[in-house]
DNA sequence: GTCTATACCTAGATAGAC
DNA sequence: GTCTATCTAGGTATAGAC
């Protein structure tokens, strides 16, 4: 049974790197609706139909874009850990630096609108089950309400915040504020989308509580 | 000197909105990636180039299909005052009648998925300041921000809600939720948008004080 | 060195806006 | 009908496991 798979060869996955970097450059540099399979191919040097045989469609190239910068963003913003347990492990423990480290993630993006517009365009496509924008954004929704929930129980216990609302939920709360104003940010880019969520966040955890007359105010999340 | 405009006949303005209504039943029923021109001016029993003819490009026709369902939720939320400018009034006065207002055309329009989808990727196509959707997202926003805002104004001085957040910032943040959320419905159709949405905003608004002691519960907005 | 999965190509089908 | 975009069909050349 020699019919194994043998995977990529070298020269294949130095390719693939070459795409997906040329294709989030492109991307950044020059907007989502400029973005097209020829002129990554050019950019590469190669075919449309090379570009295809790596990525099987122009959607699986950007979700893989997407991804790509998912990384770069998880290694700015945790450059003294490791891995990616570690840092989970370190966001779950402390969910005031959770929240700040988001916010960093959000500082950054503002920098390459290009991909805002990516995210934006394929969290939207994503309402169709087959898509592979589906499958990604499924998938990351998940982990980040999982992170993102547990940084929100602890806020809840610890606060004794009074809400209805589940850690579940109030992740959700937390990416739903930050997507939608990032498309507020496309349409407007004067408006400061991180200090405005930082904001709201602090009016929904950092509740003056009608049980305690003082407050301490190291306790205060932000 | 009879070259003045002349305006459409009145068969123009039939034909007009008899496109839009289809546009928007075919948007409804199959969704929007299942919208194509041909697939509007089969409908209408007219050619593509017609259909053309009355909207320009096809992402005029789908933001004239947005402007149809906002007149269409402002006529069942306000079904009883006759005019967009007494709504206005009415919808400044009593804040938390807009919200409510507001939830319940969260509400209605998860009925038709597919009217969100297209609202969906027009907010993301908004960021290209050139195309028809930037144009009605901007103005959209303006007149949002204006009745949200003036209602969070209100609710800021009467609750002495201690916020950094300014009524227009409030207003960006409610519509980034309403947006954020429904983005995540269309993936998860699962969630309760309106529910989620108005836990969110009553942990935001419905602070208890610490300078009062007690609250009288008739205060509270939800 | 043989063999076959992998890399990449040319041509053209298809579909949608206009 | 024309243009632009993605994607398929079906091929040749080559890398690299054995």
């Amino acid at each position: 049974m020699d019919r194994a798979k043998r995977g990529p060869y070298a020269k294949g996955k130095a390719r693939r790197k070459e795409i997906l970097k040329a294709a989030l450059n492109i991307v950044a540099k020059e907007g989502f609706d400029q973005t097209t399979l020829s002129k990554i191919s050019k950019a590469v040097g190669i075919s449309d139909v090379a570009v295809l045989h790596y990525f099987g469609t122009m959607d699986d190239l950007l979700v893989e874009v997407l991804k790509q910068r998912d990384t770069d963003d998880m290694a700015a913003a945790t450059s003294s850990l490791p891995d990616m347990v570690s840092q989970m492990i370190q966001l779950i423990a402390h969910p005031e630096q959770s929240i700040k480290q988001v916010m960093q993630i959000v500082r950054r993006n503002s920098q390459t609108p290009g991909l805002v517009e990516l995210y934006a365009h394929m969290s939207v496509r994503a309402s169709d089950p087959t898509s592979p924008a589906y499958r990604y954004f499924k998938q990351r929704g998940k982990v980040e309400r999982f992170v993102v929930g547990s940084a929100a129980k602890k806020v809840i216990d610890k606060e004794h915040l009074d809400t209805e609302l589940s850690p579940e939920e109030m992740a959700r709360v937390m990416q739903a504020l930050l997507d939608g104003l990032q498309i507020q940010w496309l349409i407007d880019r004067d408006i400061d989308m991180a200090d405005i969520a930082e904001k709201a966040i602090k009016l929904m955890w950092n509740q003056p509580q009608s049980t305690n007359e003082s407050k301490d105010t190291s306790d205060e999340i932000l």
